[in-house]
DNA sequence: TTAAGGTTACGAAATTATTCATACATTGCT
DNA sequence: AGCAATGTATGAATAATTTCGTAACCTTAA
């Protein structure tokens, strides 16, 4: 198995690839509109961020007709897991248990997400 | 009360922040010592960053001799939810719920630590 | 045919982060 | 005094990220 270098997508890559998430794929011009609502930036900007984002690999994009379309490569969960992982190691000295301490308690959850989450507990607990 | 500016840390000096936290103070020098364990820079690489975190205030030190001791302003509790914060925002749509589902399912934790971790969902569900 | 509007490509500037060479100051030792 | 060791300060090179101006290309409507 070849070992792809891992490659961290950046803030601003992060927030192109929320919204690629989200819509299965877009253009850039739905990208750009999507983004506007709550950063300002040239439409080029995003344009060229896409582009780099094509030559990293993180996205793919359909070139068949003029106006390209765009799909995110990596994954959400991938993603997710790889900044966790990085988060952890960094500032919660390897301890996951640690980080979602700090999780917890500071956020308002629903009752049926702390539900959500003591299931869990329950199967992990289970495993051993 | 005055908004200072919220700097976010960069990876380096996340790497510092660590050693400060957990040493209370030290020295460029005893600080570097530790980085070499898992990187290698020279030696005035190390400075540099920490009179650059001095700039940004992220740091604090006692300059009263000629070897000056430095000191983290941040703490690292305050680190660790803003950097939770800007996941759960940019990653988790919001949600801490799923980043911490997410944190949970990926690891392996100890018995104590998951106990822990109901401990605290218990409260947080007695506090509705 | 020409002009307008939307698109990509490309290059370069601006900004931020990282790395390090060098110079200079202080201290301690011989 | 002179030298080595250990500090700090500073400026500059490099790299990575973000931003955007400009040109070229199509398509469509007048």
């Amino acid at each position: 198995m070849i070992k792809s270098k891992l490659l961290k997508p950046t803030e601003s890559e992060i927030e192109i690839l929320s919204i690629l998430w989200d819509r299965k794929n877009a253009t850039v011009r739905t990208v750009h509109e999507e983004l506007c609502k709550t950063k300002d930036a040239g439409y080029t900007t995003t344009l060229k961020l896409m582009q780099i984002m094509f030559e990293k690999k993180l996205v793919t994009r359909d070139d068949s007709n003029k106006t390209h379309i765009y799909t995110a490569v990596v994954t959400k969960e991938k993603t997710q897991k790889q900044f966790l992982n990085r988060m952890i190691d960094s500032l919660f000295a390897g301890s996951s248990a640690d980080l979602v301490l700090h999780a917890l308690g500071q956020s308002n959850n629903t009752d049926a997400e702390l539900e959500k989450i003591q299931h869990l507990i329950d199967e992990l607990k289970l495993k051993k």
